[in-house]
RNA sequence: GGCGUCGUGGCCAAGUGGCAAGGCAAGGGUCUGCAAAACCCUGAUCACGGGUUCAAAUCCCGUCGACGCCUCCA
């Protein structure tokens, strides 16, 4: 069966076929580096991780490209506040962030441009703009003429026309269409500036994308990502751009992720309803965020709430538990039987649903059954070995997924006394000193240890 | 006003023409000294109103409601 990928460009499913067999190039647009990031930023990464770990599951050699941009309005405006050079809170930001992915399991990009990294190129970009009548500067500024290109809008679905009508910014007098953008902003004193033949000035903000992409991945790319808050004008921006250069059409698949909603609404900066990553993982492992984007649609708003987050974290921890060793001597060949079915089916029904337009909630559910059907032949008294095929494909989507099977050790080294505390407490209770026995089975709760007891023995994890 | 998405049991959520996956929570049971984990059992006709069809949560029309974009935004 065939991979299908929703298409925003073309507002359908489309079965997937890239470029270069077996090879994907895919751009993920990053956030701008100007404060603290929120679990919205990271659900994007995290979206596109999944689906670049589908992808390389399925034989896939994935080039991916995320970027930073680290030069722009708010940037300036924030350093300036700070009162440190901009390119020095940039960089700042994108230390964390680069920390954050880590915490989150995201599995590194190919490359992580950045705007300013990348200046000649965009002049460049710029001046074939301008030869190929697709850009005019006007004191030091240089803007997009979108009226020379005749499918602007097709990404969005949007007309000049309505967008004339809709219109809510102040238009500068300067620019031929209201609709026209920036290339290039020319810079005012004190601020970060380039030469360019312009001016003094930098890029504009669509630009480096379009540049980016090109060099690290060439003039056409497979996948394009990013929030479904680009869509315009950003990334409507970077095709006009682009195609109008190349003139071959940019990106084969454009991807978008819906938005993280707080208390019903879009979460996000500039209205301040935030969760930022650090504060999230301050009190909970990145995988509880992985699981709760793997739990909704990617397309459809996340919402995110207390709820939530519990149930997320409790799937987690039954996903993990039933990779738990087996306890029994073997198993009878009818169990045995009907657990080699769920794995067949598990096997298929979770490539089906991932292959439908990345259902990661569908294939979870697959992942659940196969749980179920590893624990009941456990409770049959299965061996190690029995269990072990099913217990290696649960291991091996958790990896597609990219859940860690294990919570991240903390505390690591506390083991050896709890191990010994444990102990103790069996010889407590074979004398049957069960008061004594739960209290310190209540205590190591209290630090955050779990006693569990069962008729072989008494083991233990974090809590 | 324009473009788009969505409305499924207490919560999250899959399913987009043929008797409504899964997870969390809840109740009952098995196991257990107790607890936990695990296992078994229990619940929805799919916002509302029309229509098409042998058959609709699933297609069409309308209504109501929520959200996103049209300005920086993952």
């Amino acid at each position: 069966m065939a991979l299908r990928i929703y298409n925003t460009l073309t507002r359908q499913k489309e079965t997937f076929e890239p470029l270069t067999p077996g090879q994907v190039s895919m751009y993920v647009c990053g956030p701008t580096v100007y404060d603290n990031a929120h679990v919205g930023h990271a659900m994007s990464s995290l979206v596109f991780d999944i689906i670049r770990r589908y992808l390389e599951f399925r034989g896939y050699q994935v080039r991916h490209a995320m970027n930073y941009t680290d030069v722009d309005d708010k940037i300036i405006q924030r350093a300036n506040k700070v009162g440190i050079p901009p390119v020095q809170l940039a960089e700042k930001y994108i230390n964390q962030y680069m920390g954050h992915l880590q915490d989150l399991n995201v599995t590194p990009a190919t490359v992580y441009p950045r705007a300013t990294q990348e200046i000649p190129q965009i002049v460049q970009m710029i001046t074939s703009l301008g030869e190929n009548g697709y850009a005019y500067a006007v004191e030091g500024d240089v803007y997009f003429r979108v009226t020379n290109d005749e499918d602007y809008g097709k990404l969005s679905g949007r007309h000049l026309e309505d967008m004339q009508a809709g219109a809510r910014i102040s238009v500068d007098e300067r620019k031929e269409h209201p609709m026209d953008f920036a290339l290039w902003k020319a810079s005012k004193p004190g601020e970060p500036a380039w030469d360019s033949p312009w001016g003094p000035g930098r890029p504009g903000w669509h630009i480096e994308c379009s540049v980016m992409s090109m060099h690290h991945l060439g003039e056409q790319i497979d996948i394009h990502g990013g929030g479904n808050d680009l869509i315009f004008p950003h990334h409507e921006n970077e095709i006009a751009q682009t195609e109008s250069v190349t003139g071959k059409p940019f990106a084969r698949y454009w991807v978008h992720n819906g938005m993280m909603q707080l208390a019903g609404e879009k979460m996000s900066k500039s209205l301040g309803n935030l969760v930022t990553i650090e504060e999230f993982l301050s009190k909970h492992e990145g995988d509880v965020l992985r699981m709760m984007v793997l739990n909704s649609s990617y397309r459809n708003p996340l919402t995110f709430s207390e709820d939530v987050i519990v149930q997320a974290e409790r799937a987690l921890e039954r996903l993990r538990l039933a990779l738990r060793p087996a306890t029994g001597a073997g198993l009878a060949a009818e169990a045995a039987q009907s657990l080699a079915q769920q794995i067949d089916a598990t096997r298929q029904g979770f490539t089906e649903a991932m292959d439908d337009d990345f259902n990661t909630a569908g294939a979870m559910g697959y992942l659940f059954d196969l749980a179920r059907a590893i624990n009941q032949a456990r409770d049959l008294g299965a061996s190690a070995e029995a269990l072990t095929p099913a217990q290696d494909l649960l291991r091996q989507f958790m990896g597609v997924f990219g859940l860690r099977t294990e919570r991240a050790v903390e505390g690591g080294q506390a083991a050896p006394f709890i191990d010994l505390l444990v102990q103790m407490r069996r010889e407590l209770r074979q004398q049957k000193l069960w008061a004594l026995s739960d209290q310190l089975r209540d205590r190591l709760a209290e630090l955050g240890v779990l006693v569990e007891d069962s008729k072989d023995g008494s083991t233990w994890r974090w809590k």
